[in-house]
DNA sequence: GCAAGTTAAGCGAACGTTCGCCTAATTATA
DNA sequence: TATAATTAGGCGAACGTTCGCTTAACTTGC
């Protein structure tokens, strides 16, 4: 690797002092037009690039945000926290930033993998995802007094600033889809309570039915973890019921599950879309190739990257946020698994 | 935030010179142990931690390692990635280092982007994973003369030290298990030429044949692209052939492909392992509830991660390579879709 | 009992920036 | 023309470390 090239070799080239240098280079300082060009060539002629680890030094600042990526326990496949990083690392980047990974050992305690993070200096905030109820990660933060944003939130009032995706909204619309779609008693498969996004996804549910004034006989609420073995059995237990307590629409909060649960229905001999619809949520990739098509929530994911690294920046700079709290509608993609007359076959 | 806590403060507490806390603390420097208690009295009074920025600027390197992630184009929903970072952050934070995330802008100049990162000395190295032929980072790492290191090859004399997974072994080790099962008409479902990692498995394919002097119909040679549904077209083509020519097992690169290659036996009424044999690859997670379990080749992700960033510390270290090419054999995982007398599910 | 080696600790300098204050020259104002 | 205001640029200091050299005191060997 070349020698380093700093402000004084651009200054003695350019035959200025190095400070001098340095203010014409952010634009702190007006020089004359011929001193310009002669700092100018001088920086390309050298090739000079500022040493990050002297401006941090000097600035108080890293420049690098600290993320730590723990999957989720609940969807486990999610390609969602991929596309949300690499979000992330983009606009970090428009706006001179970095995101540097740290684990999360589960042996060690917490509060000193974050507070050795900032102690040293080495970040000068956090994004935080996945967040659930009570996140042990909460107090740390507030504790060490950090910037953070978080990716979800675990009550409406929390005190760090977040962004999140609005579930129930869009369960809500995806259960008044259905409705619409002629449907009257529609299940849903929700997940253990533990769980904030289900408990919330699963206010949508309600939301929507009482909205339309339709009744919710209880067994048509399952909580249940898992993939797409979870959608069959919970699916095959509800195809279970008798004739007039059996839903013809099943809501799920994942693609995954709604794989699962349309292998249950074709099992039964009835068909997806025509005999009971059936709804995702995330659009994923990996179950574009099902056929039929699945009814899904897309989450405006590189949104949400965005506007955590926005406003996280915005933080550091001193900005006062203009929203705290950021909620961001899914977006209801329809597919045939949903619709009746989709791929309708003249059958007996 | 707290004000900052340095060395001088540590040491006008302990009354020694500041320099001398720093000797000691790095153990550098004998003291009494009475010194040595002050000083270390004093560190946690005021819980002093270095200030890694002061640090990075004196000892000339960051101790950050970039990384840039890009998904593969061949197998997109592969976790096998995440994985690998994961395991990466973990095994960089024991050896003192972090991941420094960048974009790679499809827009922005490829060589700029990288030369960016190490003349402002952010990174002291990168690590490269998903490398295919003709790589175009490989020059600009080399042009850059910065230390780096790769998951995956271009070719077998790389210049630059790498870790990869035998695809190559893997494959040939599926293959002379299905041999071993009996079958003697073994087809392969490959990717395009253009993929480095799909003509490696390829070569095993071939090795494990002609070892068994086996001969191989051209038609069971397939090369293709995509997930799921690629699986199922080239099977049905497959399956299609005359009798006499007609494979009893098919190799895939890629578990989701597997299942693709499943559905279609058994939409064919055929049953997978009893009739038609078939491996996956990759062990993914997200085909584990599929019934009958694939077989398939696991690859041993987390040790890459640990050795690709040994060697890229041992690098920056200054220290010699042990092994400048290291090539792990992924592991072979026998499940039912691959033994002719595993009970049989009628499932899929 | 004296030169030579060992030990404990101090001190100055450097890593490459940015910031605030100062100075000299030029221009505007009275 | 004298004075105030503006402009272009310089200079010292600081951010918090680590490194190498020096010094003073204390052992050791003969």
């Amino acid at each position: 690797m070349a020698k380093n090239v700093t402000l004084k070799d651009v200054a003695r080239h350019a035959e200025v002092s190095y400070q001098t240098v340095s203010k014409v280079i952010r634009g702190q300082m007006q020089v004359t037009p011929e001193v310009r060009a002669r700092i100018d060539a001088a920086i390309d002629a050298l090739g000079y690039r500022p040493n990050s680890a002297a401006q941090s030094l000097r600035l108080q600042a890293s420049h690098l945000l600290g993320y730590s990526w723990q999957q989720d326990r609940q969807n486990q496949i999610s390609p969602i926290l991929q596309q949300f990083q690499h979000s992330m690392v983009e606009c970090a980047e428009d706006l001179g930033y970095h995101i540097l990974l740290f684990p999360q050992r589960p042996n060690k305690d917490l509060y000193s993998t974050y507070a050795a993070l900032v102690e040293t200096r080495r970040v000068d905030g956090f994004i935080l995802s996945s967040i659930e109820y009570d996140d042990p990660r909460l107090p740390i933060i507030d504790r060490l007094k950090v910037p953070a944003v978080c990716f979800g939130r675990s009550s409406e009032d929390m005190s760090l600033p977040y962004v999140d995706i609005d579930g129930r909204a869009g369960i809500a619309e995806a259960v008044r889809h259905l409705i619409a779609e002629g449907h009257q008693r529609i299940a849903i498969l929700a997940w253990p309570e533990t769980s904030r996004v289900g408990t919330e996804r699963l206010n949508g549910y309600w939301d929507a039915m009482a909205g339309a004034n339709l009744p919710v006989d209880a067994a048509w609420v399952i909580r249940g973890a898992g993939e797409s073995d979870y959608g069959y059995v919970a699916a095959s237990q509800l195809l279970a019921l008798p004739h007039d307590r059996r839903p013809t629409a099943i809501v799920t909060l994942l693609d995954i599950i709604a794989v699962g649960v349309m292998r249950a229905i074709a099992d039964q001999g009835l068909q997806v879309g025509r005999d009971v619809a059936v709804t995702g949520f995330d659009d994923m990739p990996a179950v574009h190739y099902i056929k039929p098509g699945v009814t899904t929530l897309r989450q405006p994911v590189w949104e949400v990257g965005q506007l955590v690294i926005d406003m996280l920046v915005g933080l550091l700079k001193g900005e006062p946020l203009a929203h705290q709290h950021v909620l961001l509608p899914p977006e209801l993609i329809v597919r045939e698994s949903s619709q009746r007359e989709a791929l309708a076959q003249p059958n007996q």
